[in-house]
DNA sequence: ATCCTCCCCTAC
DNA sequence: TAAGGTAGGGGAGGAT
């Protein structure tokens, strides 16, 4: 085919905005770059008011409230901590838009990502300046991501060809911030040298199968084996696809409204039960959430199936991570879903019933049960339940185009004349989606506005971790480490959400281990030797961590930092955190700019809570291992406060951080958990006397005694309890289990 | 020849 | 695969 004709390629889809069959077709995938770091960096406007200022920036006079402008002014390395999810759904959302403008079709990857089919735009393009040369594929991507800079400050790749995984490829290629065509004369140049995990689709266990059966994984040669090898190595479709995929062909369209096709709920960690009872009371709130779930998108499902974990028979009785599942066998199983009349259902005492049926058929001792997971499939629209079909009734009135974002498709058209970065203030509630259009955008399956800051939380650790790093190497310093290194400006803005997205920034094992794996999941074989766990006082002390700003998050920032570290330095190994502190940032950073920026001030916190203990007392270390950091940061909390209460702020900012590790998500509740439990231990230590104390105490005249302190220790504790066991009756029915 | 079921793989 | 969660598609082999 020749790049300069007019090639007929895949028929265009009938929906969308309608397009000319006989046009070149032309994709593009557009990826926003570094979409969390931007998102949280890029945009903070300097009229941000800052919700809560960390110590050290408080010693340079920075107050709450304050705007961002001002506490520039008083410290311009003042850094900000990201979090607002009104902002990740306003850069979606705009991204969105800015893309329908020029798309006939759009297909919603995720929050940050999407494929666009162009072909009618370029095609308009070309025909208003037929004596061109021009590449109007790329003066069109020019002009999006310029839109796109406009609206949001950042940078989007885009990657351009003429079906989408040759667009996947070409951007690669583009990033960062750029764009690439890949043109058909290029592809076997491109191509050949790539590996097949290169492909969109294809991952490492493809890979190892082709290494070991066609002795490659090249794509150039690859390109040698026929498309018979190939399907007898890979499978017939798998290996069609690769074939076609290596020469550049992919026949696959965008697709803008696939219905949902499941709906599900797993649940692996924590699972402990001690009796019958329990699980089945834990089934059947399982089951309750998937009811929900289904609920929310008005499906109903015929068919369910059950995933459990058990713990492997060599497995032992403890998870080497603290209620993790360890290594375990899995077992699944389905069966048809109905209701008492034979129909699809998403009654939460259906499901529940048919959930438990299946979990009893295998006879497991529950307390051997590590994971539970219920699926509903083979839905159907609970809205027309006219006759039960099982169609969906979907292009029947040709909806307009509704897009596969359901995000922007509401506010379309019309009302896109100014897309102003949302300003820095806005906070209130979440924007909602009308519910007609909600609901038919979440039957279709796409990134939602209500969804999207799920997706943002869920988003894939190695999806951010590459993002900050790049982001790391194209700064020399980036504004994050600088809040966590330098710690004069730790400030934190209201919400915590960065939380779910830097927890997942966890570092990985050593680089260099070998290869090899056994089963499952590899048995965890460094018991005490977990250096990696084991943080140092020093460090921490030196991190200056205060009770304020507290939680989590600069503990969280600061394996970035180590992450960051490792991967700047290479062959980095460290098995034992080291202070990344001077190594990392400092040096490199002043090299960079010896002295211009003004050296870290070092920050003095007023009244520093030390944190000059080593670890806890023996005998009453709950067993926890990871969530140590968190440890200390309380720990210090406690006893920097020992003569006095704790502060509201603080009680309240705990508290949200905890309400939210609830609600977002399961690997919040072990967090949870282990934080409140720690808690607890320190309470008992310190004021045990007065845990059952509830006698209030005049708050006016009183001198600050012991007993005074102590009991609002524990009052603030039961608040907390209190509040976090609200979150987890709703997300689970149920209370924290703390001793 | 299809359809199911139970995995497995992939991506986000 | 540190470990966690949701969804979609495909392969193998048995069921229909
Ligand atoms: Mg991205
Ligand atoms: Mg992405
Ligand atoms: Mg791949």
């Amino acid at each position: 085919m020749k790049s300069a004709g007019f090639v007929l390629k895949s028929p265009s889809r009938a929906k969308g905005k309608q397009k000319a069959e006989d046009v070149e077709r032309v994709i593009m995938h557009c990826d926003f770059d570094c979409f969390f770091v931007s998102a949280g960096l890029g945009g903070a406007a300097s009229t941000s008011e800052i919700a809560s200022a960390s110590y050290e920036a408080r010693a340079f006079g920075i107050k709450n409230g304050m705007s961002l402008r001002q506490a520039r002014q008083l410290c311009p390395e003042v850094a900000t901590i990201p979090y607002e999810f009104e902002r990740y759904k306003s850069f979606s959302l705009q991204f969105y838009t800015i893309l329908m403008r020029h798309a006939d079709d759009l297909q919603a990857v995720s929050v940050d990502e999407a494929l666009i089919d162009v072909s009618s735009a370029v095609a308009r393009l070309k025909s208003a300046s037929p004596l061109s040369a021009e590449d109007f594929s790329v003066t069109l991507a020019q002009t999006i991501r310029a839109q796109m800079k406009q609206a949001t400050e950042c940078e989007v790749s885009i990657g351009i060809a003429e079906n989408i995984q040759l667009a996947r490829l070409a951007t690669r290629r583009a990033k960062p911030a750029g764009l690439f065509h890949l043109k058909d004369e290029d592809v076997r140049r491109v191509l050949e040298p790539l590996d097949i995990d290169d492909l969109h689709g294809f991952g490492h266990s493809t890979r190892q199968k082709a290494n070991e059966k066609l002795g490659a994984t090249n794509l150039g040669e690859l390109m040698t084996r026929s498309k018979a090898q190939l399907c007898e190595a890979l499978g017939k479709t798998t290996g069609e696809t690769l074939y076609k995929a290596i020469r550049g062909i992919d026949d696959r369209k965008l697709e803008s409204d696939k219905p949902r096709k499941s709906v599900s709920c797993d649940i692996n960690y924590g699972i402990r039960f001690e009796n019958n009872e329990q699980a089945k009371e834990f089934v059947y709130r399982m089951a309750e959430e998937v009811a929900r779930r289904l609920d929310g998108i008005s499906m109903r499902g015929r068919l369910l199936s059950l995933k459990v974990l058990k713990r492997h028979p060599n497995a032992p009785k403890e998870a080497p991570k603290f209620m993790g599942h360890g290594l375990c066998e899995s077992f699944n199983k389905q069966m048809a879903l109905a209701n008492a009349h034979g129909q699809a259902t998403s009654d939460s005492k259906d499901i529940g019933d048919h959930a438990w049926r299946l979990l009893n058929s295998w006879g497991f001792d529950p307390a051997e049960l590590r994971g539970v997971g219920i699926h509903i499939q083979k839905l159907e629209d609970s809205r027309n339940r006219d006759v039960g079909q099982v169609k969906l009734p979907f292009q029947a009135t040709d909806r307009k185009p509704v897009p596969k974002g359901s995000a922007p498709p509401r506010r379309e058209i019309d009302d896109i004349p100014e897309l102003v970065v949302q300003p820095a203030s806005s906070q209130g509630e979440p924007t909602t989606a009308d519910a007609p259009a909600q609901k038919y955008a979440d039957q279709v399956g796409l990134p939602s506005l209500s969804q999207l800051d799920m997706e943002v939380l869920e988003a894939l650790p190695d999806d951010i971790r590459k993002e900050l790093e790049d982001e790391y190497q194209r700064r020399s310093h980036s504004p994050m480490v600088e809040a966590v290194i330098t710690s004069p400006s730790k400030v934190v803005a209201k919400g915590l959400n960065v939380k779910r997205i830097t927890q997942q920034l966890a570092p990985k094992s050593g680089s260099s281990l070998s290869p090899k794996k056994s089963v499952l999941f590899a048995k965890r074989d460094t018991p005490a030797s977990a250096s990696a766990v084991r943080t140092s006082d020093a460090e921490l002390r030196e991190l200056d961590i205060d009770p304020d700003v507290f939680v989590v998050l600069p503990l969280e920032m600061q394996r970035e930092q180590l992450i960051m570290a490792r991967h700047t330095k290479k062959g980095g190994v460290l098995t034992e955190r080291r202070l990344v502190i001077k190594d990392t940032t400092r040096a490199p950073r002043e090299r960079k700019s010896p002295h211009p920026t003004k050296p870290p001030p070092k920050a003095h916190r007023p009244r520093p809570p030390m944190l000059n203990r080593q670890g806890k007392q023996k005998g009453e270390k709950v067993s926890f291992t990871e969530t140590d950091d968190v440890q200390r940061v309380i720990e210090a909390w406690v006893e920097g406060f020992e003569k006095h209460p704790p502060n509201q702020k603080d009680v309240n900012f705990f508290c949200k951080f905890l309400v939210q590790s609830v609600e977002f998500s399961d690997a919040g509740m072990e967090k949870t958990i282990a934080v409140m439990r720690w808690w607890l231990v320190l309470l008992r230590r310190r004021w045990g006397a007065h845990e059952e104390d509830q006698s209030e105490v005049d708050q006016a005249a009183q001198r600050v005694t012991s007993e005074v302190v102590g009991k609002a220790w524990w009052k603030a504790f039961r608040e907390v309890k209190g509040r976090v066991d609200v979150a987890a009756r709703k997300r689970f029915g149920g209370t924290l289990a703390l001793t």
